[in-house]
DNA sequence: CAATTATACGGAGCAGGCTCCGCTTGTCAA
DNA sequence: TTGACAAGCGGAGCCTGCTCCGTATAATTG
């Protein structure tokens, strides 16, 4: 856990005592009543009483339900990003398309590992009050990433005629919480088949270019 | 618009008459707000109030929001599926592929014609309430249809080594009304630059099959 | 034309996410 | 130490989707 607030910049008063102990302690409250009643189970009035805290303070520290999960995996995050950045420079005389099955291999590792909160950060999203659609920071950071290996296989000729934009895009709907979720518990497909899906549709079916002519 | 209810089977009561006004009246209600103001600023208490109607009578016709907006485009919806089966039908011949290819490109086509209302639909499935995450209908037929085509190009040795069914779901996500309207409205891209990335990466990209070794 | 009854209606009210705003309190500068 | 004030707190309450249930009524039956 690291620090909310750098904090203690020249003229910028620091972070109250309380506040952070607050923070803290709902955090703490979350993670119980998740692991014990299931994230959708549990309501932010929930949580707010069970750290002591009154839902306008609740509010004050994380501004909706999906940024409460968002901080309760961040160290996570922060470990995942550090990790696929070290195995993608390990990687980095192979081509980019090997590192690209990299990032979607340690994505869906770090998915499963933390489904429900992930699903909820999505849920949250998606929801009413965010219209514009806003990607959350890590969500951009896998998009960024891919149109970097994207444009990198382009840029080498291991791909062609590609949007790396467009594409990246896609493979992040492929990979989205909500999608992983149905294609495991609803369908019961495993962790295997389902890479194995994403390694055929993005990695493989990538790689050849002899693009025919294709209907109208 | 054809009747709700099949209607007058056997010892079965008629659907009663001002049952079939109300709901009638609803639609037309809900058509004029949602063109007024656009579906997600419509509430459905003023869906009802407009149709002169209580919440408990609007909910008797529509068991949520996404209900409604889907009988709006109900007709429309039978019209999509006509038509692609009859394409399809007179590209029987055609190979596998190239019909998913029109399979696809009639979807965007009427995603394109209605998207708010097929983004209200999924918003409402997506919803805390549905967490089965049933998917509606017409999702599932196109699913089906997918299914059925992939299958097809198994057979024919079009394509290999692929995982139909899950590889349907992909083509769903990736064809989904909240990501092509964050295509079109967040990014700006035109209909044709969508519809040539799905080519590329569904109908392009899984002809050929020399898969070679891929990492790990 | 009743009498019966499945069907439908209305609206009070619930739940859950989130906001508004007046009061309190920790922090820092003097 | 103390005064000033930004930062923080709490909870009443809003909004929206949705439900429950007592009442009203259209259709059917005798």
């Amino acid at each position: 856990m690291e620090q909310h607030q750098p904090v203690c910049k020249a003229h910028t008063r620091r972070e109250r005592r309380d506040a952070r102990e607050n923070r803290q302690r709902l955090l703490e409250a979350a993670k119980q009543l998740f692991a014990a009643q299931g994230v959708a189970a549990t309501t932010m009035k929930e949580i707010g009483h069970a750290a002591g805290v009154g839902p306008g303070t609740l509010y004050r520290h994380f501004a909706d339900k999906g940024e409460l999960c968002r901080a309760l995996i961040k160290d996570d995050i922060a470990v995942f990003q550090a990790r696929v950045g070290a195995r993608i420079e390990a990687e980095a005389s192979g081509s980019p398309l090997a590192r690209l099955d990299i990032l979607l291999t340690t994505r869906v590792e770090i998915l499963e590992a933390h489904l429900p909160l992930f699903a909820a950060i999505d849920e949250a999203l998606a929801g009413p009050r965010h219209t514009g659609r806003v990607r959350g920071p890590f969500d951009s950071w896998v998009h960024d990433q891919t149109v970097q290996l994207l444009g990198e296989a382009l840029a080498t000729g291991e791909v062609a005629l590609l949007d790396p934009v467009l594409t990246a895009d896609t493979i992040l709907a492929a990979v989205s919480p909500p999608l992983y979720r149905y294609q495991r518990h609803t369908c019961g497909y495993s962790r295997e088949r389902i890479i194995a899906g994403l390694r055929r549709l993005f990695v493989d079916g990538l790689r050849q270019l002899p693009i025919a002519d294709s209907p109208t």
